[in-house]
DNA sequence: CCTTGACCCTGACGTAACGTCAGGGTCTAC
DNA sequence: GTAGACCCTGACGTTACGTCAGGGTCAAGG
């Protein structure tokens, strides 16, 4: 169950160092490994992949594509229509590059100079980083989101394994917090929204106590978000967000 | 006389780096300095950097650029033509891709799996062969085009400064006629009518007198060819046209 | 005439996204 | 049971620039 390296490689037209490589940076870890170690691609790897290659072909950088693709309000559905729309932006840049070629013909063959500055119009018209602008609007940039693109850009495969397990571990801490029926300002809750807090100054971006608030604010406001957290377990954005809430109130209170 | 680098940077929206580049591995070299040492960009430069700059869009390497444009045989003409052939054929795959996109986003609407093969043939190796055919198709490629290229392609750098020459000529003698307030059906306009078609025959493709006409029509019908005839100066496009008109109609009338 | 800021030069090292071995297990297939 | 096709993990190489550093050039303005 699940393919090989080889086998995507041919599928998907990339090279096996592709594979390998996109696995080392975490940006695209096969979902599971064989007993002696090959690395077998799923069904999930492979819509995955595809998103990859899109944005690829796009002229998004891979730092940048595991950015978009790993924020929190990331939808796949989302990002398809994204990617549809940039694609077609491009098919009209390159009609463009051909109606640049069409006048440089047409140029030549009556001994007319073309303007310079249509010849290289079309060369300024597709530009990745405004949709860079467009994904960050739709799935969240603040500057909080620049510091932890900076933070992330450098992470390694371990360092993912590492942050994820800690998430895990704070997520965990919340639904067993849940289930025992804690209180959201029970001491025990408060514990693991410090570990929450801490966590995330440590893995992405500089956290103030006092706006953790507000980021809990985002959990239960954004669909986007809230859709996210709850698919671990319904009602945890709206808990995890009261024990923030009530954690910040009795820290900053006065 | 001629551009620095950051005003060509600016113009072909490449870095100055991007330029420094193609100076020290040899692609582009700039044709003159100035005294201080400043790279200075003329025309011929220009464009040179456009055909770099298209052949880079294509996903041609730097070094087979270099290859390709320093081959004996080398021609801006032909290059031209092939660029627009592989854009096209690059358009085409993009098609294929939005396609994808669209199955992706249909089969998730209707919780359909996409099957894993179309998922990834638009990624398919852009082999300008394969679509060669549809290319051609979508471009609506002529008897007289195919005539034009088969010509042209043995036309060494000489024959194009003569061709050139020649053609410069007759758009001279239409703008004589015009500045000298001939009207388009005068025995003088006609002359260069004549001189015009003459050239074509010539140099390109056998053009009947008759469909001579025709081309006169696309002149003022296809924006881009006006645009392109008019920079040379404005009206030229429709004095050119009515003045091939009434030879036809004079000489074909019965 | 002199300064200032925008621009240019030449090294030279840094980076992204792989390509390309090297050295060594794994897996079917005859 | 061994050949041949695949897989693994390093690790160094390559392409096409990005990004300083250190230092001239030039038009405008005081």
């Amino acid at each position: 169950m699940g393919r090989t390296v080889g086998e995507v490689a041919k599928l998907a037209h990339v090279s096996v160092r592709t594979l390998h490589h996109y696995d080392s940076i975490g940006l695209l870890a096969p979902s599971e490994r064989s007993a002696s170690g090959y690395r077998m691609y799923g069904e999930a790897d492979l819509d995955r992949l595809q998103q990859v290659l899109f944005f690829r072909e796009l002229g998004f950088g891979l730092d940048e594509i595991a950015r978009v693709m790993g924020e929190p309000g990331f939808d796949h559905r989302e990002a398809l229509e994204m990617q549809r729309r940039m694609l077609a932006d491009k098919t009209a840049q390159l009609r463009h590059m051909i109606e640049a070629v069409d006048a440089a013909i047409d140029g030549m063959e009556r001994g007319v100079t073309v303007d310079d500055k249509d010849k290289f119009e079309p060369f300024g018209e597709f530009n990745p980083a405004e949709y860079e602008a467009e994904a960050r609007e739709r799935w969240g940039e603040t500057d909080a989101y620049k510091e932890s693109a900076r933070r992330t850009a450098r992470y390694t495969k371990d360092d993912w394994k590492r942050i994820m397990a800690q998430q895990k571990a704070v997520t965990d801490g919340y639904i067993a917090a849940m289930e025992a029926g804690d209180a959201p300002d029970s001491p025990e809750v408060f514990a693991v929204v410090e570990n929450h807090l801490v966590s995330i100054s440590d893995n992405f971006y500089t956290l103030p106590g006092e706006m953790f608030g507000n980021l809990a604010e985002m959990w239960v406001a954004d669909q986007r978000f809230t859709k996210n957290i709850d698919k671990v377990k319904p009602g945890l954005a709206q808990f995890q967000h009261d024990a923030v809430k009530a954690w910040v109130a009795a820290k900053y209170s006065k």
